[in-house]
DNA sequence: GTCAAATGTACCAGCGCTGTCAATAGAAAA
DNA sequence: TTTTCTATTGACAGCGCTGGTACATTTGAC
């Protein structure tokens, strides 16, 4: 059942296709066929043969498959070592094995350094592992030169949240929009005088982050302050740093977004250095919702940024850019705001 | 260089076997020993063969070596997806992908949800995948019919943290004297009610972090009060229910032990809620050092378990045996104490 | 009933590599 | 010098699947 009986009479043989050829008494280029999605294959026979599959308990060899047809049943997610904050990419890595369930595709990670020369150790990356297909998030999403090698090298990518028009299929969320909805959210609790620490120039999350904080205030009436703007690098030391600058002002914000949760932490924990309470002395938003956000305490105001979701589709379209070359996608999935205790009324100036 | 032409003009055509035989003037079969480590190649044609490699930038395709010799060169970490944490599973998967750095392997991850047939359902994720050889943490690695399973498909697999003497391959740390190191260090700053929240029954963990709990209260001479450990699961939740408990009886503990960091954290939460300043009113121990532990405020004190490290070896020696199948390995890799901000004296009772 | 399109079969090469086994060379033994 | 032996090396047949060509059969349109 499911497979031959070695001639050693001994371990499991898996089925072949020819096995389901005969089973189903057709050819092996038939079953192929319909392994395959190939249309001229009447729906009777197709059943049948389908039918043939799982009695046998068929499943492909991918890696004949893969000699045969020049594929490797791969697709990378490419991102920065250093700088990615692991539950990101977890995030990201689960939504994709998602999006392969049920495909002969494999999702694997790979861990690239930025450096001047990485569009050039692509190359040996490629050579090496051969995958079908890339996901690249920030910084890589933004290498100009990157997307133009892989271009080059012909090997298909998807993006997420690039700020490069170059790449063609792209998933993000309104990070702007988010941005502003918290902020908007700290102003309808009362807040006036709020503060941003920003991410890692160069990072497309940064800008719009940023602008959207502006979005919101512009909004309000309330005039741009460039001094309550801080530069951060997505890091909880830089988070610690933005705030401690923020908060020795003569006249302190009374709320602070940061530009991830990295950094929010970092705010609290200068917070908790000066005996300031969160929310009574200071309210603290972050972005991206990371599962820190859940296990500080008190529970981290932010975004939910949907990477499952989001990888999942960058898996789906970068797939199907396989099939069709020119296909485009830009798309933008639904956020959500997560309300917890770290945001409150300020107290009276 | 390192790529025929292909025949349309267009595109690059990676290096064969062949081109690495022809160039050297060796057979192929020569270039394939070379490539496999096999010995009885002679050295100065060893070299002139890697020469070649080099010169042509050949790297063997993936999927013809997996067909021809019938492997996948694929790891694949199982874990049980709802219950372990995303950044224990990150930290693994980093060590195996640098384990499989410079090998033809590549490491995969695998969710795979705990239930009563997991062993059976092993079978169909085995057929389609066809793993190489398989790493599995808790609960996993504690589940003897799946063992016996992957024994009868003669598949190797290592596991980490088991406590089954049934795996030939196992790789952990000392979580007992580690847990009493902790512990000693509560000692050593004055703390005698020292409570402990568990972890989950049936995890090697829980009993190991318990007994070093205990080891080190008997070494101190202080008896063991069941009533100061309560029950939790790991989850965040059930710190802080735990905590709750404790922090209700009529003589709270001073300090909290809870098993991993999660929990800690939720201790934390409880303390949070209940307006008790850490560490002046409560010192709280995590386990695992987690990136959360820094991220919270204050810091948390814990064991750092060396994921990375145990992860690589697990690989290394998983790897090993596929060779040599007698071979059996026990290791424990050296763990860090984390002292932070979160332990200190107690108040005055 | 005729013709074209749709559908299916048969067959074979070949993807790039490794396993098997035979062949060869060089060294040791006679 | 010849023989024997072992260490090296090579020839060849696939691994399981897909792509292509060539042809057979069915279907539906006219």
């Amino acid at each position: 059942m499911g497979h031959r009986e070695s001639p050693t009479g001994w371990g499991y043989m898996p089925a072949r296709i020819e096995d389901v050829a005969a089973h189903a008494g057709v050819s092996t280029k038939t079953v192929s066929r319909v392994l395959n999605g190939h249309p001229s294959v009447r729906a009777t026979l197709r059943t049948r043969i389908e039918a043939s599959i799982r009695a046998l308990n068929y499943v492909p060899n991918p890696a004949a498959r893969g000699l045969a047809g020049n594929r490797s049943y791969l697709i990378a997610l490419l991102y920065d070592n250093p700088t990615a904050s692991s539950s990101y990419i977890m995030e990201l890595i689960v939504g994709m094995l998602q999006a392969c369930n049920g495909t002969p595709y494999n999702a694997v990670l790979h861990p690239f350094h930025a450096a001047d020369d990485l569009a050039a150790r692509i190359d040996g990356f490629v050579a090496t592992h051969r995958p079908d297909a890339l996901v690249l998030v920030p910084p890589h999403a933004n290498n100009a030169k990157l997307l133009q090698r892989l271009d080059e090298l012909d090997i298909r990518y998807s993006t997420i949240s690039s700020k490069l028009r170059q790449s063609r299929i792209d998933i993000g969320f309104d990070e702007r929009r988010a941005a502003a909805d918290i902020i908007e959210h700290l102003l309808s609790l009362g807040h006036r005088r709020i503060a941003h620490v920003s991410g890692l120039k160069g990072h497309g999350a940064q800008v719009w982050r940023l602008n959207g904080y502006r979005d919101a205030l512009r909004k309000a009436g309330i005039e741009y302050d460039e001094s309550l703007v801080v530069e951060g690098d997505f890091t909880f030391a830089s988070g610690a740093a933005g705030a401690k600058a923020l908060l020795s002002r003569r006249r302190p914000p009374t709320a602070i977004f940061a530009a991830n949760d990295d950094m929010a932490c970092g705010v609290v924990r200068e917070a908790y250095e000066r005996g300031l309470a969160i929310p009574d002395d200071l309210s603290v938003c972050g972005f991206d919702d990371t599962p820190v956000s859940q296990l500080i305490s008190p529970g981290l105001t932010t975004v939910r940024q949907p990477c499952r979701e989001i990888s999942c589709l960058a898996v789906e379209s970068v797939l199907q850019s396989i099939r069709d070359p020119a296909m485009s996608l830009k798309a933008r999935v639904p956020y959500q705001m997560q309300l917890r205790a770290s945001t409150a009324k300020p107290a009276k100036p």
